[in-house]
DNA sequence: AACTATGTTCCATATAATGGAACTCCTATT
DNA sequence: AATAGGAGTTCCATTATATGGAACATAGTT
């Protein structure tokens, strides 16, 4: 199954729990996607794998730290994950090369600003600038949303090659988080058309009622990044007029950021 | 080596990857210490494995989106840990429980209150209350420090038992931080017999100058969990006086949390 | 243009994971 | 209090997987 990969592959599906890592992971995951707490026959449910297996397979996780098990034998994602996260963002090149010009947009706007990066068909947030930062970040960082409802994510998706693009639509299950929620592929694809013309993207209370927002994409030169920057706002008080005379500046913002990264990342620094 | 543990084994020093598993989260260790971006040649070092070993099991991790390389070959961890790590902290029960405590110690003081869990011989931020939250969260949420110069971690290190504490101590390499930081072994030793007497710690300018806080130990009923919480300002406005007068409502908010545990995490809820 | 660093692939061998079944422990029920 | 059932744990022969050495490829350097 594994072909013996470039060193590349990222943004790649993988096949669900390849090779002995691939499985451990996967048990992470399925703990991970669970809204309660598991216990072991739980995941053992979930994974079918054999008992022996699997147990093995939570030893050797809770053994690096990055499974916990409570008294009464649920389960928890471990600390050890907090720590490699917080590296993980703190030394993120691409996110600390867009933080300057995250924190001009906002300043430029003052409605929050999110940075995201694709990831299959999801959007994960990698950084997010807000005024009254009440809010708890890791409540933010590291969230995922569907790609196809969220601006960023839109955004995300038209500087996807045709090809990787239809390939991933083919993976999305549609579903309408609001009455706004895009309902089909070919909906998406006709939006994903009007980004690439416009250059923006727009959420009009699309995944969460109340909320809108634009974006712009990003993406490094050779498409293996693939991300995307939005100003969000309430409805009540963004109007889609306000939200429209901040393209410009979003687009800009992301043109900053791709520049940054050409010359920050070239091989030749 | 690995000798089947019962499925409880944490807190426990692992010896530098045993088994796939272990092997591959020692790559991710060495990349996540390390200050700069890595290149294969610098990881292959710092493991002294055979190249082709080192470059399958890179592959593995950069297939499962813990690690993701740049055009120039340099490494960094991937955003699956992030998104891992989102769901880690937000659906960890101890932090859940800790949490109306947390808030409820910082409106009594007004200043930062931290919680952190204690992890071989280092203790692992897992939240964080301040009233301008103009901080970035994950710069201080997963992060860690040295246990035996922060208030939170003596406090923890008071709540070991005595033959587990000798053993951890054990295994520091004690260096100064400050002019405060305690010198040895046996400094820290009749500190923390100190700490057991009064029932708190204090972190006196001993991890970084202007820095001091008051803490109090906590621990689940059979100690497999070991934490504190702790009251953190700076010194010139905090003076030991104010700090000790915080010593009791430290102290008692992290019996409320030791209580909220017993009771949400027994076996029969 | 040749050289050297660095990264990548291959394959026989060694090692670790697998999975079935037996065992233990806890808990619920009578 | 005894017992049955479920849940978690251990063991070990078999099988699949990781290993590591060396050959190959590529990019960067003199």
């Amino acid at each position: 199954m594994k072909k013996s990969l470039p060193i590349r592959a990222q943004n790649v599906r993988e096949p669900a729990g390849t090779g002995t890592l691939g499985k451990a992971i996967a048990v992470l995951d399925i703990i991970a996607a669970s809204s309660g707490p598991l216990r072991f026959t739980d995941v053992l449910q979930l994974t079918n794998q054999p008992r022996g297996t699997l147990h093995r397979q939570i030893s050797n996780l809770i053994e690096e730290g990055l499974l916990t098990v409570n008294r009464d034998h649920s389960y928890e994602l471990g600390l050890r994950l907090l720590q490699f996260a917080a590296k993980a963002w703190a030394s993120n090149r691409f996110r600390t090369i867009a933080e300057p010009h995250l924190h001009r947009l906002h300043e430029a706007t003052g409605e929050t600003v999110h940075l995201g990066v694709l990831r299959n068909t999801d959007v994960v947030y990698v950084d997010k600038i807000e005024s009254r930062q009440n809010i708890r970040m890791v409540s933010q960082i590291g969230n995922t949303a569907p790609a196809w409802c969220t601006g960023v994510g839109k955004a995300a998706l038209s500087a996807l090659p045709d090809d990787e693009l239809r390939a991933r639509l083919g993976r999305i299950s549609f579903r309408k988080f609001t009455p706004n929620t895009l309902a089909d592929r070919q909906a998406l694809l006709s939006e994903i058309e009007f980004i690439r013309a416009e250059g923006n993207a727009y959420d009009r209370e699309e995944h969460e009622t109340g909320i809108c927002c634009v974006a712009a994409p990003i993406h490094s030169a050779d498409r293996q990044l693939i991300a995307g920057i939005s100003v969000t706002g309430p409805a009540y008080r963004i109007t889609p007029d306000v939200l429209r005379s901040w393209a410009g500046i979003t687009r800009v913002a992301a043109a900053a950021i791709m520049d940054d990264m050409a010359t920050q990342l070239s091989p030749r620094s």
